[in-house]
DNA sequence: GAGTTTAATATATTAATTAAATTAATTTAT
DNA sequence: ATAAATTAATTTAATTAATATATTAAACTC
């Protein structure tokens, strides 16, 4: 049970200011008990603290109206780094990035299957000795590792428990990165962590709820309420492309009937066009269609603008339930958002109850593919920002 | 912004000895010591206060096994009240109970339409009247009223923004019941009401979300996060019943096609028993519905054993997106709770990506009608009880 | 260059915790 | 029956980290 201590009141107040420089600066130590309601003198030493953690630094002398100069604040950005790492179905990317998320180095490294638990442990500790290489920083430097994974992981003890795509189980990833590299280390699935890269990086303001939805290969959501991700009691909130919305529908891979992914997916939006588009040349993609649509096909335009509609009917389903701040959309289907998107947000804005909620903002990631990477690096980050909330 | 201070340190404090009390009275100052490890002086300065304020009483010694026998502590339940009342579409109910919930007077009142604003409020006002009257207890010890009103409704204002069987708009509850009783008021949904109501009386053991499914006239659900109502961006959070799952079905009031309310509604059952039983005498109802079954009807059997079915597909869709610790189901429907469930659970065990999530608790509810009054008087127990979470 | 303004720090006070000692009340052992 | 041991609760002192107030530092204004 958390008490209340005097560790917490400092925390609490750490946090808070560490938070303000975060989102404000540069700012001033006068100006963070301003906007806090905090004692200069309290702002005084718990900024003294920061600085000495490498957390903060000092810049320049900010503009004065008469009076005392302020000295402006900001977060440290070249001595402490973080790691991410994104686990998907084809490849395993690295980056290494400062304290604000500015990336400095890359690795991407292609999977090859069939893969054992411990040819893939090595691939990932190998990515990340090369990534700290590249870099020339010192391994002092680095504050953690944070790895999103595709498929199921838990939480608590960093491990993936199931991985279908490249069909490996129970990787003890973070009890292996931890030894290895003595650093703080946290494993994510992946649609939860490119949630919370979405609301830590995605410039979307201070929104008290986000939900981020993946539609590619599948689909995915990840929901994060005052900053943190949500997670549900068996870790599995969030499974958005297993909600049944036509009960008499399609079969899918989960063995139910009218999964929204089984209407909505890359895979099944590539069926759907299959079985018009008999005379075309070769297997027919996602992306083809995307294509064809863009050359003034008219059944693949309709097709995708049928796919926005069910994705919007999904969405209001979700609206309804969560009733999020933000719904932020990426994944490979949304490339074709110019076909998608209106039809979307009509079908939001007709199905949804009340007024209020038709005007749930409803976006498409401006991360691209780094949402997810970037998520990875969050994970990390709010162990050092998250705000400490009360209530 | 809650700033990090000595009175946060306190209230935190303040708030786990009081919450210890009241889910292990009865209990010692040493033993919520080491349970909550504050430390004993900590404790017994606490429970001085929270004494003074008439919280907490003590009462005869407890049992030793060597040494001074401890004082045993317990929730107050003859200093001080509170007031809940239920705003059906057709009746208004209220009660009168002590800090554990327990009743000690009721008023029962049937609406009759149409109603002005005006009407209205003077019923509200007249029944809570009465209600203290016959008590017999003193104005001073009441502490608050909790009001539970179907429809749309505004909590940070306490008004009733639209009640439809009703048809009133805009009534300032809050700001008129403040006005005339000089009382602390909260105003919630009805269905929300309901859910706090199961997670504080339910007995429902200590979860960290619960979920309360109302399947009667409509459907609704409230989301209960670590005890407190969780209401989304714009409150509209757990509107289940206008859940899309049959993408082609039927229309419902609301416009949309294939909401759950449309096959699992009291009226939807009535509705698909009369297709079939049209040589019923008179018009029939959910209820006749489930007598039939009673008796031994197989359509009507199979009839509600189907609408089981439905409403585990909608749950299913609520475990993968809010993946709650316990769903709690409620309303006229779950009255024919033996044909119901079993059909359900099955449905539910079947489509449920995860084991663990299969194993989520899904009953209905032991409160019966009460569980939304109930509800409606912990929101204002909760302003006295409710835990400070900090994390 | 004196007076005013603003920024940052130093000092004193205060709230509320923890640790250690004390007092109180029983049970158990001899 | 009395002493020793055990447990409960309270008191006292020390500690932490806040706030309030005063002071120092560094501008700007005229």
């Amino acid at each position: 049970m958390q008490r209340g201590t005097f560790q917490l009141m400092k925390s609490v107040n750490k946090s808070i200011v560490l938070n303000k420089i975060r989102t404000s600066e540069p700012i001033s130590r006068a100006q963070i008990a301003k906007e806090t309601s905090l004692t200069p003198p309290t702002v005084g030493s718990i900024v003294k603290e920061l600085i000495e953690q490498g957390l903060v630094r000092e810049s320049e002398l900010g503009h004065s109206s008469g009076g005392r100069k302020p000295t402006l604040l900001h977060i440290n950005t070249n001595s402490l780094y973080v790691i991410g790492v994104d686990v998907g179905p084809e490849k395993v990317d690295c980056i290494l990035t400062d304290l604000t998320g500015e990336v400095f180095e890359r690795t991407s490294y292609l999977l090859t299957r069939p893969l054992t638990n411990e040819q893939f442990l090595a691939i990932l500790k190998d990515n990340i000795y090369n990534l700290i290489k590249e870099s020339q920083l010192d391994e002092e430097q680095m504050i953690g590792i944070g790895v999103a994974m595709h498929g199921v992981v838990d939480v608590e003890s960093g491990t993936s428990l199931v991985a279908p795509i490249l069909n490996l189980r129970n990787v003890p990833i973070r009890e292996q990165l931890e030894k290895e590299f003595n650093l703080m280390v946290k494993v994510e699935n992946d649609a939860r962590a490119m949630a919370l890269g979405e609301s830590w990086f995605g410039g979307l303001g201070d929104f008290e709820s986000t939900v981020a939805v993946n539609i590619g290969r599948g689909v995915g959501a990840g929901i994060v309420l005052n900053g943190k991700l949500y997670h549900g009691a068996q870790g599995m909130a969030g499974e958005f492309g297993h909600m049944t919305i036509d009960i008499n529908g399609k079969t899918c891979e989960c063995g139910n009937r009218g999964c929204l992914q089984t209407l909505v997916s890359g895979e099944a939006i590539a069926e759907r066009g299959r079985e018009q588009l008999k005379d075309h040349v070769g297997k027919l993609t996602g992306k083809d269609i995307f294509e064809l649509a863009e050359n003034g096909n008219p059944f693949c335009i309709d097709l995708l603008r049928d796919t926005g509609r069910i994705i919007g009917i999904g969405l209001t389903n979700l609206i309804h339930l969560v009733n999020p701040s933000i719904i932020v959309l990426g994944g490979g289907v949304m490339l074709s958002e110019k076909f998608i998107m209106p039809a979307l947000l009509e079908a939001i804005d007709e199905r949804v109850l009340t007024n209020e909620a038709q005007h749930t903002n409803v976006i498409v990631t401006k991360l691209g593919n780094d949402a997810t990477i970037l998520g990875a690096v969050s994970l990390i980050l709010i162990e050092l920002f998250e705000p400490i909330l009360i209530g």
